[in-house]
DNA sequence: TACATATTTGCAATTATGTTGCAAATTTTA
DNA sequence: TAAAATTTGCAACATAATTGCAAATATGTA
């Protein structure tokens, strides 16, 4: 198991498990993001349901995945790049879903832009979310 | 029950029902979004929660609700402008979601903008979600 | 209007998803 | 290496969503 992911997880101060290891080795290899089911799917000894939610959601806080708003609402986690902080995220940028294989990817270099709202509107934070064909599906 | 919403039913050929008749007016009369619980509490005469899944989906299909993909992954539901056609929606404006009360608007004025996508991507869809404070929470 | 047909509803049962408390196991610290 | 701190897995629970089916309701037609 790569000495890097070890390094990542000591440097945010936690603890150094086979199941963190093992989680965060899925998401490095991952091609996009992964759904709960699909870590549980691949873990190669298996780890319970429970610490999966439970590492999800540490390595959230800590600013090393974040979750993805999909028009299906289903709840998938990706990794964040550097500039994500402990306990504050600045993902800004476009996610992309494959409405074929349902592959969801960051696409780090597109940022959300920005929009005018009516007035009364104080907006926080943007997602945005688009949806088609990926490389591999296109016809 | 105003004559408009059973006419909105038979026009999209759905037999007329009380359930059927009493959700459609609330999203009718409601502040914003709608997600599956609102429905269940705010029912004068009870409707079974199986019915109100059932109903949901069939005006999603019937293109009447579309459904918003907050940040949250929670389920919400809003009323189509009428370019929706049945099996085919075209909701392509922002999404409002107040951080404080969590009201969630559909911001038909406001069209979700184009970005330009790398290589090898093609999409269909867009979706946008903004967060932050709706005009009575904002400081 | 009344009846046959088609559709919808409500219930029970089942599955999926997510959370909590706690003892045992593992990791860290010293 | 041993004590302290953290993490894990299990069991139990809570909530959300789906399915099959019989009873109830709505629709089309005579």
């Amino acid at each position: 198991m790569g000495e890097a992911i070890k390094e990542l997880l000591k440097k945010n101060h936690m603890s150094v498990t086979d199941s963190r290891l093992q989680i965060l080795d899925m998401f490095y290899h991952a091609p996009g993001a992964l759904a709960h089911a699909d870590i549980e799917k691949r873990a190669s000894d298996k780890i319970d349901r429970v610490t999966i939610y439970r590492t999800l959601q540490t390595f959230e806080e800590k600013g090393i995945i974040h979750t993805i708003p999909t028009a299906d609402n289903s709840v998938k986690y990706a990794l964040c790049k550097d500039q994500c902080a402990e306990g504050h995220h600045h993902d800004n940028h476009v996610h992309f879903v494959c409405d074929n294989c349902g592959k969801t990817i960051c696409l780090d270099d597109v940022l959300v832009p920005e929009v005018k709202l009516p007035k009364g509107f104080q907006p926080q934070q943007s997602n945005m979310v688009v949806n088609g064909f990926c490389n591999d599906c296109r016809s």
